[in-house]
DNA sequence: CAAATACGTTACTAAATAGTAACGTATTGG
DNA sequence: CCAATACGTTACTATTTAGTAACGTATTTG
């Protein structure tokens, strides 16, 4: 049972899901001209993809006569940070700032073992 | 040639690596600890695991005596953050504040098809 | 209505990933 | 030194994922 944020970690894994994401934060795109924008995967590949994204909720299609227009959705990039990236914020601070100060403990305990 | 940063994706996108990851949020941990935590999986199962987050530089190892201690290192969640995500952080801010206004619009699309 | 366009699906193959079981190595306490 | 502990690896299987080729459907345009 893969919950919802699961399916948006692994949409997010593949580098060319990414891209298909950076292009869209341009402006919402017909499934045509993403594919154009990938010359070394079939159309299908690319759909594929899309599909993904789709069920992640990263992208909404809607239909305007046999076009198909994608757009992007950021809400579960949001949440993906809100429920986890953010947690580390203060883990990231202490190894840049304390970076010496660690070290330094790091070397005593040593010495107190 | 996948790059580094592709590394750290891939490691994010599985759920037992995250659950590593924030295991080693409250401070380092030595291998076996860590296998226990996950009573469903085989020691080699977590290892392989802490093989790819240690490959992805998410994880520091030491070397005491026969004990293996694993480390966080949160910089490259920071890169992931940096690099990426916070380029969608106009983009859901627009989605959050202009939601009422995006239903209306789609609802008088709907009415004049 | 027929051709062109935009999109979608079925059926298949190749490769990567997750996982287990069983065996091997290094460190340390008695 | 030898038994226990902590860690690691080899060899294998099952599942998932990525990808292609070829065929099918719906919507316009002349």
């Amino acid at each position: 049972m893969p919950s919802s944020q699961d399916l948006v970690w692994k949409a997010l894994a593949d580098t060319t899901r990414r891209e298909i994401l950076d292009l869209l934060r341009d402006g919402p795109c017909t499934t045509t001209r993403l594919v154009e924008q990938f010359p070394g995967l079939s159309r299908f590949g690319v759909m594929k993809h899309i599909d993904v994204l789709r069920q992640a909720g990263l992208i909404n299609t809607r239909h305007e006569g046999r076009l198909r227009i994608n757009s992007l959705n950021a809400i579960p990039i949001r949440r993906i940070y809100e429920r986890w990236v953010s947690n580390y914020e203060e883990h990231w601070a202490k190894s840049l700032i304390g970076l010496k100060d660690a070290i330094e403990k790091d070397r005593s305990n040593r010495q107190n073992t």
